[in-house]
RNA sequence: GGGAGAGUGGCGAAAUGGCAGACGCGCGGGUCUUAGGAACCCGUGGGGCAACCCGUGCGGGUUCGAUUCCCGCCUCUCCCA
């Protein structure tokens, strides 16, 4: 059901677009390769193609059933060659552009299992399959290079204002820019091989003459030489070997004693020339700037406690205001700003406000230079995986790594393998067919690249295939992809804010840049949907083995009435609970509406369409009528807006329970039946988006030739809307006292008058005097006293 | 540890500076000459015989007026470390 409410959501919009007289482009498509699939599969012994062909052939069959309007002229799957054969030429349109690179890093290793796991099959450092140990492994892997577009895609963040803002916080944390410096320290008596040295980045070079030693990652160059060949080489290789165990979230864990050991080796400050002894320590990590860390115990939380866990000492070169910190007195660090001490040509200064000097400073006396760095990384795409899109590239002895040509493509991933249980190497690597290519550079026997691609990139382009799905030249037609994009809607979970949703902007800045397409962000209005829940308030999932099918409940309740349900119960960004009785409910509601329009059809029929002398009608037709336009209102509101469809399905409910029975509607007046009659005629409309299979059936009962979605969607008249009478709060000093009828054109003082001469209002003010009246026209009378 | 969001009847919720609880579910009562797990009608935040009083997680503030805005706290959910 979680799903069904994510296309339910859209298949509304979508519907109500069509009847706004806009061209709609509702696609869908399959994210079909990846581990789910893979390991589905593998756990039923069918080949991972077989087996997703014929789930998306299950499923397409139940989004038809259930009357969801998509496109299926568009469909895609990523799994097909006729579509990766573009992923991979993204890939290649990457490499051109300088933005693809192969580096040697460690990845996740479960030995039991014998195979690489990704960071979320990672449990507590151990395999979720198996609860084998988890070691890091260093592998040959490709990279895209996303830093290359960091500032930009932070920079693109300031032109959504339809996205969610917790998204937009998200992405920006995730990218993570952070100014500072990178500061260069010398490795005092460096021997041969091992880095003379250690650039370290700070985001507090204002700190600089508080260094009292450094610490450096093990994974780092100079960390693994230490490891080798370092004066403490033993106690450093076994310390590194404990920590490659250990995950990122233990290793920096504020709560956790900060380890470390010494490399044996020291290193100069650059200011003071004192000797600084440098520890291997694994809070420090590899990945994240460059591995070395200045270590400030006086001013930075991390520091400090591996000092005073150590004994190192700790000197304040930062200031509070009252001058009162002192390195014996202290309990944590002050990490704040404040005035500069013992710093050299700097004493004295803010050390915000000199910043900017100092940076020159540095630069001016070689120590390092401002840099910015970013929290984000470049984005590991190899996979040691079967299902997923191959890598179109060939290794040759002579020429090296070499891109297949664009004319070459797809290179096809062979499917009648057996052998693609994953057992440490690329399954790709045992099919010789696949692997033995020649050379597109001289031609000579060359190998292909066996690893297959992360399903990340599969969906970062998918929104422009769209746009022109069949080209068999080109991922698209820049015309139509121009002509269509920026997606105007899209609507998916929260889950993925910094994956997905980051991708996808990324790779359209790319082809941006590479001049294929006018827009630099692919969506202009982003909806995050809530999750459907059990009864019990368990998300429904798979594992969990909670999950209604949809097409179970249509045959119980029906389509239209699951829809409405869906609706009904909490704003779409919110989670919900699947009801059984709720369901029921929406059910009686679909009901109602097709009996009173059964029982009103031919009535309806006989009447002309127009509301002429509607003024003249009763107080309860008006009244209808009313309900009717403020229905339209609610859900203009809630389609244009936030999604939310609640108080537009309430707004049924209210129009029904206020309308006449059939009876007595045909035997009223002519003013009051025309008014009856425009009632009914805009339900008949304004239900098609929420349930269209009833909208469809009313719409032929009614005489209607065409499909209801070619109907016009009926404007909301605001005289329809306004009240001759209104009720009118009296409250004396803030409290509710009285309700008035007053009417709605009343002036100000006719409304004062008529709240002061109310009695249980004279009784409220006995014996005090009035010292203000404030009249809010149409809604309610303060009297302070 | 950091960030984002949420807290309203028995339950899902509505109202976003102006009558708290619309609408639905559930529950209680009734009608349909038997039954009701159907349909329809009436009632349904708490207290009080009543007039009235109290009530939107807790404590403060701004305002004529706060569920709504601001500050502090508590609890829960999600994301990141």
């Amino acid at each position: 059901m979680g799903h069904f409410r994510n296309y339910g959501i859209g298949d509304a919009v979508c519907r109500w677009m069509l009847m706004n007289g806009k061209d709609v482009l509702h696609p869908f498509g399959w994210d079909a390769f990846g581990l789910p699939a893979e390991n589905a599969a593998i756990k039923r012994g069918i080949p991972p193609g077989e087996w997703t062909r014929r789930n998306i052939a299950v499923s397409r069959s139940t989004l038809e059933s259930v009357g969801m309007g998509y496109d299926w002229e568009r469909e895609i799957a990523t799994c097909e060659p006729d579509y990766y054969h573009f992923t991979q030429w993204i890939f290649l349109l990457l490499h051109e552009r300088g933005l693809v690179y192969r580096k040697n890093a460690p990845v996740n290793w479960c030995g039991d299992c014998a195979t690489v796991l990704a960071n979320e099959q990672v449990q507590d450092g151990c395999c979720w399959r198996c609860d084998g140990e988890v070691v890091k492994r260093d592998l040959e892997q490709w990279y895209i290079k996303i830093t290359d577009y960091a500032q930009r895609l932070l920079d693109g963040l300031d032109d959504l204002p339809r996205w969610p803002r917790s998204t937009i916080t998200s992405q920006r944390n995730w990218i993570g820019r952070s100014e500072g410096a990178e500061l260069r320290f010398a490795v005092a008596g460096a021997p041969e091989g091992c880095p003379d040295v250690l650039e370290v980045f700070t985001t507090r070079p204002d700190t600089l003459w508080g260094v009292t030693f450094l610490a450096v990652a093990p994974e780092s160059q100079f960390g693994r030489w230490c490891a080798q060949h370092g004066p403490n080489a033993a106690e450093v290789a076994a310390y590194a070997a404990a920590a490659s165990k250990k995950t990122e979230i233990e290793r920096l864990a504020a709560s956790r004693e900060k380890t470390g050991v010494l490399s044996g080796l020291s290193a100069v400050h650059p200011t003071t020339g004192e000797s600084l002894p440098v520890f291997v320590a694994d809070y420090v990590l590899a990945s994240y700037g460059t591995g070395y860390v200045m270590a400030v115990p006086a001013h930075d939380e991390r520091d400090f406690a591996f000092a005073t866990a150590r004994g190192l000492p700790i000197r304040i070169v930062i200031q509070n205001a009252d001058a009162s910190l002192s390195p014996d007195a202290m309990e944590n660090a002050f990490s704040a700003a404040g005035r500069m001490v013992a710093s050299g040509p700097f004493d004295g200064r803010d050390s915000q406000e000199a910043m900017g000097d100092l940076l020159s400073w540095l630069d001016a006396q070689g120590i390092g230079k401002a840099r910015v760095t970013f929290r984000l990384r470049d984005w590991l795409i190899s996979r040691q995986r079967y299902w997923g899109c191959p890598i179109p590239m060939v290794h040759c002895a002579a020429c090296g790594v070499v891109p297949v040509p664009k004319e070459a493509l797809p290179v096809t991933l062979p499917e009648g393998v057996t052998n693609w249980i994953p057992e440490g190497r690329s399954p790709l690597a045992d099919v010789a067919e696949f692997v033995a290519t020649t050379c597109p550079r001289c031609g000579a026997a060359a190998q292909r690249d066996v690893d297959t691609m992360d399903t990340f990139i599969d969906s970062s382009w998918y929104h422009i295939r769209y746009t022109d799905p069949h080209n068999a030249d080109l991922p698209f037609d820049p015309v139509q992809a121009n002509a269509w994009l920026p997606v105007d809607l899209y609507i998916g979970g929260a889950e993925h804010a910094n994956g997905h949703l980051l991708y996808f902007r990324f790779i359209t800045k790319v082809l941006h840049d590479a001049g294929y397409l006018d827009v630099e962000e692919p969506v202009v209005r982003l909806f995050h949907h809530g999750m459907v829940a059990d009864a019990d308030g368990h998300t429904m999932s798979k594992s969990r083995g909670n999950v209604i099918s949809p097409i179970d409940n249509a045959q119980a309740v029906g389509t239209d009435a699951a829809r409405i349900a869906m609706f009904f119960f909490a704003p779409s960004a919110d989670e919900i609970r699947w009801s059984e009785k709720g369901a029921k409910g929406a059910a009686k509601l679909v009901q109602r509406l097709y009996s009173l329009f059964t029982d009103c059809a031919d009535w309806l029929k006989s009447l002309p369409a127009d509301v002429r002398g509607a003024n003249d009608a009763s107080d309860v037709a008006r009244d209808v009528r009313r309900h009717a336009h403020e229905l339209l209102r609610r859900l203009d509101h809630a389609f244009a807006g936030d999604l939310a469809l609640n108080p537009a399905v309430a707004g049924i409910y209210e129009l029904l329970n206020v309308f006449p029975p059939p009876a007595s509607a045909m035997a009223a007046g002519d003013a009051d039946q025309r008014c009856y009659a425009e009632a009914l005629r805009i339900l008949s409309l304004a239900i098609a988006p929420l349930t269209p299979h009833l909208a469809e059936e009313v719409h032929e009962m009614l005489g209607g030739e065409d499909s209801v979605f070619r109907a016009r969607w009926p404007a909301v008249d605001p005289g329809a809307l306004a009240r001759d009478e209104v009720e009118i709060a009296v409250q004396v000093r803030g409290k509710l006292k009285a309700r008035i009828t007053v009417a709605a054109d009343a002036d100000e003082a006719t409304v004062r008058a008529a709240a002061l001469a109310d009695a249980a209002v004279q009784r409220a003010l006995a014996g005090r005097e009035i010292r203000k009246v404030i009249v809010v026209p149409g809604r309610l009378v303060n009297i302070v006293a």
